[in-house]
DNA sequence: TCTTGACCTAAAGTCGACTTGAAGTAATAG
DNA sequence: CTATTACTTCAAGTCGACTTTAGGTCAAGA
């Protein structure tokens, strides 16, 4: 498959394919004169990845979890990437927690809403543990 | 309060306390000769600025959020906005559960297990969704 | 009185993630 | 045969989110 393709399959521009190659995210089997040419799991490949950047990871994350299908070893990676998405998924959930609260609320000031300083104040208790346990 | 303890409390830099204000994210009460002076409230509103740049949102997105502080209508916004989480929320967790299998799953490549497969198809199409409904 | 330290502004620099532009190649359609 | 189209490289440009630097103000302590 050419660049075009895997552009249309993924819905990424070729210049993108081209970047996540040169980071090493991504490889081209080989090339048909100039031109290269990729195997058919890249769309997959490129899913993954699009997934990822649209949750917020980046793509030294990304590589990093990619780079684990070679590996054997690379469990503990994959884990503990699990483990740091579990952190932001708890973020994420205090913040939509306390938007919906928010919304509802008659506090004509949020920051002045004891329900609404308590989510922040657990989310933020958790941010600092998840710092403290994985040193980020 | 002086920039220097709002910095204390909120663990972030004095210069991004400026960046923070020249973008209208906070405001400062006044100033006493040139040094800025800040409410009490900037330490939540701070808390929340940084669970949401945790959690991979812009800061214009958090401005938005900010804004409706003001404003009695902005309930909308506010619950469109929680509604884009559940839809980050939701793609983060396919990640998280595509890795946890991943570490456990004997297949040599990952991208030729069923179950990953399955896992990534889902998130995309989630996302495929979420795209279409918020014109995002 | 002088110096230190914490603040100030405005402008420039940095980094990640791309995008764009200029200049070239190669197959294909008219 | 030439023009179009899709690719190529390499360099430069852009954008968001900050950080750093240079030069200046001001209150407090030795």
């Amino acid at each position: 498959m050419d660049i075009g393709e895997a552009s249309k399959r993924s819905n990424l521009p070729p210049s993108t394919l081209r970047y996540y190659e040169e980071k090493g995210l991504i490889k081209s089997i080989g090339r048909s004169g100039l031109k290269r040419v990729f195997a058919d799991d890249i769309s997959e490949r490129l899913a993954f990845i699009s997934l990822g950047r649209s949750a917020g990871l980046s793509l030294d994350e990304l590589k990093n979890m990619l780079l684990s299908d070679n590996i054997q070893v690379d469990r503990e990676v994959l884990l503990s990437k699990a483990d740091e998405l579990d952190s932001r998924i708890s973020h994420l959930e205090s913040m939509r927690d306390g938007l919906r609260h928010a919304a509802n609320c008659p506090a004509p000031n949020h920051f002045e809403c004891p329900k609404f300083l308590r989510l922040l104040k657990i989310a933020n208790q958790r941010w600092s543990k998840s710092r403290r346990d994985h040193k980020l």
